[in-house]
DNA sequence: GCGGTCATTGTTAACGTTAACGTAACGACA
DNA sequence: TGTCGTTACGTTAACGTTAACAATGACCGC
C-alpha cells in the first residue's frame, strides 16, 4: 500500500551518481564538486528523502542519541534541566531520550539504563541526585560516556552540580547580615545530595558565625511538608530567620506562619531556594537562591561531548555557582 | 581497545545454536524448546548481550521509540503529561524521544518532527496545543501515527483533550452556585486552544445564567502577567468572583488582591485552573479545576498504539473530564 | 613526457537484526 | 507404507548506511 520511503540509492539513482557521494554530500564531507552537492541536494527535495538514523547509528555503533535518566520530572529543577538539556543537545545535532522514574529504587533506575544502553545511545545524562542512582552506576560498562548532574561528589564519576553549599552560604549569611541571631533549616529529603549540600552550607556558616546550630527540620520537596514544619516553627518564638531548601518548602512555611499570624518578614524572615517563576508572587514575594539550569544543562552537554569525541574520562567536573535573588521575604529582627 | 560488544552470533555460538533461534527467543517465538531457550538465556546473561535495537529498527522499519513535541516543558501542564506518558510508553516498551520547542513558530515545530521521522519514530504525539502547530502537521506525511494533545478540535487528527470547556462551566458555576452575580476571567495566551476552550465554558455558562459578560483580561500563564491583571481588578470595586485561566495566574491575582488589601474569599472569590501540587498552600489556599494528566497520557498512548498496530486514523478522539477541587478561596459575595 | 599528488567519484563489504524459506524428525492417519 | 502436519531448528537474504579501498582524470614540477 504504503510505498517504501525513499532511500539514498533512489536519491543517487535521480541524481546519476552512487550512493556514495550522496552519503557524502549528507555528512559535509570535502571533496564533492559543487554542481554535483547541488544536484544530490537537488535529488533530495524532490524524493522528500530523509536519512534513516538507524541504519546510520548501526554502521557506526553509535547513534546521535543523548539518553537521560531522570527522578521526577514534575519537579521544577528537574523539569527546567530537562528542558535546557535538550534544547542545547539538539544544537549540536542530537537528540534525546528520557527515562523517568518514579523513585529511587536501584533496579528502575538501572533498567532504564539498560534501556538506553540497548538503544545504543551515545551518552548518558542521569539526573538523579540520590545515594541509590550512584550505586546503581557503578555495575555499568565503563565505556560509555556518562555525566551524572547533582551526583555523588565523592564518586568517580563525570559530574556537573550546582553548588549546593555555596546556595546553603548564600541563604543563611544573607540572613545572619540581617541580623538574625540564628537560621533554622527546612531540608529535603535525607537520601538527596541536594539536601546534604544545602545543609552544610548552612551549618557551616552559622558555625563560622558562632551562631546556635538548631536541629534540621526533615522535609521531602513538597509544600505539604514545609506546610507541617512551618507549624512547628510558627510555635516556636524564638525563630525569626528560617532557609527552606526549596521554594515549594517556603510556601507551605509562609502558609503556615500566615496562619499562625506571624507576619513575614515583620517577625520571621524566610528564604527558599530555586527561584520558582511564581517565587516573586509568593506573599511576600520571596527571597530566594537560583541556581542556574541553564548552564548545568551547557555544561553536561560539554562534558559528555568531549568524553564523546576524546574517551571517557572520569575525572571531568563543573561546579555552577548560585546567586542570591533578594526579594521581601527578609527583614532585620525585631 | 575495547572490545566489540556482543551481538547475536556470539551468543549463538555460546549455546550450541543458530542466530536465529537466539532471535526467537528474545521475542518470545513459539516453537522453541525449553531446554534450548534455557542455554540461550544462560549464553544472554553470561555474556551481558544486549539487543541492538538500532539493527533491529532497520530490518523490521519500525523503531521501539516515540516521539514527542512539546512546547516548553516547564509550565506545570506539559511537565506532568510529558512524565506520565513517558511513563506509559515505558511500561509499554516503548522509548521516548523528546523535541523541545522553545516558542511556537511554524518552522521550529517543523524542525523537530523531521528529527523524530529521521529516526523512524514509531509514532508522534504533539503536545503543543497552538494554533501554529496544527498547520506544520498539515505538510506531513500522513502515514505515521499521530497524537495531538490539547490541539486543534477542528482539524482532522487524532485528539485527546482534557475538557476545556467542561473545565470552564464548572469554574464559573461555581462561582455563580456561591451567589456571584458575574465572573471575571483572566485568560491564558490568545493562540492557545486550552485558552479558548476555558473561556468558551466561562462565557456560556454566564450567559445561560443570564449574567452579564465582562471583557476577557488577557495574559500569558505567568503568574507576573497575571499580577497586572490582578492590579486592574483589585482596583475595580464590583469584581467580586474571578476565575483564571490557570493557578499561576491565579497567584498573581491573589497577590494583587492582597496588595490592595482586598480580602479572599471575604471581597474576592478566586478559582483557578490545573491544581498545581503547591495550590493548597496558597493564600489561601486555591479553589481550582483539576485535569487529569495521568489519564491524558494513558489515552494518548492508547491511541498511538491503536495506530501503530491498526494502522493510522484520523478519527481517533478521546476527551478526558476536569473536576474541580474546592478549597477557601470562594465564598459568597458580601 | 613522466612520475606523483590531489580532487572526485565509484565499488564492495561490513554493521546486527528479522523475515522468509528450507529441512529434518516425529506422529497421526488413511 | 506413504502422505501430511507440526515442531524445532538452520540458512540466506535483505534493511540503509558508512568505511575502506579502488579507479579515474587533472594538474604540477622537473
Amino acid at each position: 500500500m504504503t510505498v517504501r520511503a525513499p532511500a539514498m540509492r533512489d536519491v543517487a539513482r535521480l541524481a546519476g551518481v552512487s550512493h556514495q557521494t550522496v552519503s557524502r554530500v549528507l555528512n559535509g564531507h570535502p571533496h564533492v564538486r559543487e554542481q554535483t552537492r547541488l544536484r544530490v541536494q537537488a535529488a533530495i527535495t524532490e524524493l522528500g528523502y530523509r536519512p534513516n538514523r538507524a541504519a546510520r547509528t548501526l554502521v557506526t555503533g553509535r547513534s546521535q542519541v543523548l539518553g537521560v535518566v531522570a527522578l521526577n520530572t514534575t519537579l521544577y529543577g528537574p523539569a527546567s534541566l530537562l528542558s535546557a538539556f535538550e534544547l542545547a543537545a539538539a544544537e549540536a545535532g542530537f537528540a534525546v531520550s528520557v527515562g523517568s522514574v518514579r523513585n529511587l529504587d536501584r533496579t528502575s533506575i538501572t533498567a532504564v539504563v539498560e534501556r538506553h544502553l540497548a538503544h545504543r545511545v551515545a551518552g548518558i545524562v542521569v539526573i538523579a541526585p540520590v545515594e541509590s542512582a550512584g550505586e546503581a552506576l557503578e555495575c555499568l560498562p565503563t565505556d560509555i560516556p556518562l555525566v551524572t548532574v547533582d551526583g555523588d561528589p565523592r564518586r568517580p564519576v563525570p559530574l556537573v552540580t550546582i553548588d549546593q553549599v555555596e546556595g546553603g552560604r548564600l541563604a543563611t549569611r544573607h540572613l545572619l547580615d540581617a541580623g538574625h541571631r540564628t537560621v533554622w533549616h527546612v531540608s529535603g529529603p535525607a537520601d538527596w545530595f541536594d539536601s546534604a549540600g544545602r545543609i552544610a552550607g548552612w551549618r557551616e556558616t552559622l558555625q563560622a558565625a558562632g551562631a546556635e546550630i538548631p536541629p534540621v527540620l526533615q522535609a521531602d520537596w513538597s509544600a505539604a511538608s514545609g506546610y507541617r514544619c512551618g507549624q512547628m516553627l510558627a510555635r516556636t518564638p524564638e525563630v525569626t530567620a528560617i532557609f527552606t531548601a526549596n521554594d515549594d518548602l517556603a510556601l507551605g512555611v509562609l502558609h503556615a506562619l500566615h496562619e499562625h499570624g506571624r507576619r513575614v518578614p515583620d517577625e520571621v524572615s524566610v528564604v527558599g531556594f530555586d527561584d520558582v517563576p511564581d517565587a516573586a508572587y509568593f506573599i511576600p514575594p520571596l527571597t530566594t537562591v537560583r541556581p542556574d539550569f541553564d548552564t548545568v544543562a551547557e555544561a553536561s552537554l560539554d562534558l559528555l561531548l568531549a568524553q564523546i569525541d576524546a574517551g571517557v574520562d572520569h575525572t571531568l567536573r563543573r561546579t555552577v555557582s548560585p546567586t542570591l535573588v533578594t526579594r521581601d521575604s527578609v527583614a532585620p529582627p525585631r
